[in-house]
DNA sequence: TGTACATCAGTGAACGCGCGTTCACTGATGTAC
DNA sequence: TGTACATCAGTGAACGCGCGTTCACTGATGTAC
């Protein structure tokens, strides 16, 4: 072997990590592959010799954000801390927070591509779902015994999480932004029952 | 006058509607001038007799939805009547419905171009910025007594109403798209104070 | 009423450009001797 | 230890295509006489 099995593994990464940032910014169509190689520090040509094409590079790209912990699993970004209450009111306050507002590059995909992915192939959709399942889990697990919000009430908070971002960033005037994030939260925080924790 | 002022208004008109249903349906950067020209039953070489470029058809085709009654104001599609309950209650379920969820088309722009609008120049986004304050004033009348939302409250239940639809169609699986909008609309209507009219 | 005219909505060929993808190649590397 | 080799990650020119936009034109229409 000319080069290890490690070298082309982090090379695929480096490409990876690339797209998510790009695509989180421009959309699919909105970048090229010249862009995502060049970001990545490589040029045109190498990139058919790690994915088959833009859309298999897309499924992985959004994939990854969740599910493989190499390509930098982001729900571990939020340091959860039991003593700071329930696990899902943290994950609601870092999603809904002016940080993630403002991080678009490295902000969650099913808040920067939803409607990219609503005209995609299955394989994105799939990928989409198990993002959306992930969090759902992780809204529902609990470090102590207040708000253990049932299934229903965690896809309700999910959305509430999502379209509160997806609105705000959609508004020209940051005051609105704002005060729809802030709504959300505030109503997301009622459903989940962790309103004895901090307003 | 070789024409009357009318009938360029009618083509202008045709164009914009063509356009709706086209960028709703593959997004901004996903359609082209031929295919809105054509859908129109025109041709590509009259679309700058009323349109500066592609961007300016953008902002129109999203201002025009709900502010524009010329241009099909949708908020009218959904009939309201008194005597089913509050508005604010009929706008939530018509906008979780199935039918919304499956008539991509002719879908609210706030659900099918979120993403693409949050990347968009700024008379796009506050022509979405427009749409929501629509949106939040019809949530906020209220045909008779019981459920009025506060701003707050309003701007949050829209928030959960783009948020489960964005997140359903991006789902793959319809059960989980269908799971996703029960609980958003559920959740809504709770928020919204309209639990005393049916489930 | 009929005709010549000016207007401008709509046509379709053409432009330059950037894209996704292919391909012949180069050269860095681990292995065999 | 040193050298020849095979592998294949990465290069960059080339391809065909579709796009947004321009432009010289055509021809349908309302108006003036």
């Amino acid at each position: 072997l000319p080069y290890t099995p490690e070298h082309r593994t982090q090379t695929r990464r480096r490409i990876v990590r690339s797209a998510q940032r790009l695509f989180n910014q421009h959309g699919f169509q909105g970048v090229s592959i010249d862009q995502i190689m060049a970001e990545a520090k490589l040029t045109r040509g190498g990139f058919y010799r790690h994915f088959s094409s833009k859309s298999d590079l897309y499924a992985e790209a959004m994939d990854c954000f969740f599910t493989n912990p190499e390509c930098g699993n982001r729900w571990e970004g939020v340091e959860v801390d039991p003593a700071k209450g329930a696990v899902g009111a943290q994950i609601v306050r870092a999603y809904l927070s002016r940080q993630h507002f403002q991080d678009i590059q490295d902000s969650c995909p099913m808040v920067a591509l939803p409607s990219d992915v609503a005209r995609s192939n299955d394989s994105v959709k799939r990928a989409y779902e198990t993002a959306l399942g992930a969090m759902i889990e992780h809204l529902q697990a609990d470090t102590d015994k207040t708000g253990h919000p049932t299934r229903a009430e965690a896809l309700a908070i999910a959305a509430m999480c999502i379209g509160g971002m997806v609105v705000a960033r959609a508004s020209e005037d940051v005051a609105v932004a704002d005060e729809v994030r802030e709504a959300a939260k505030a109503a997301a925080m009622v459903m989940g029952g962790w309103t004895e924790f901090d307003a």
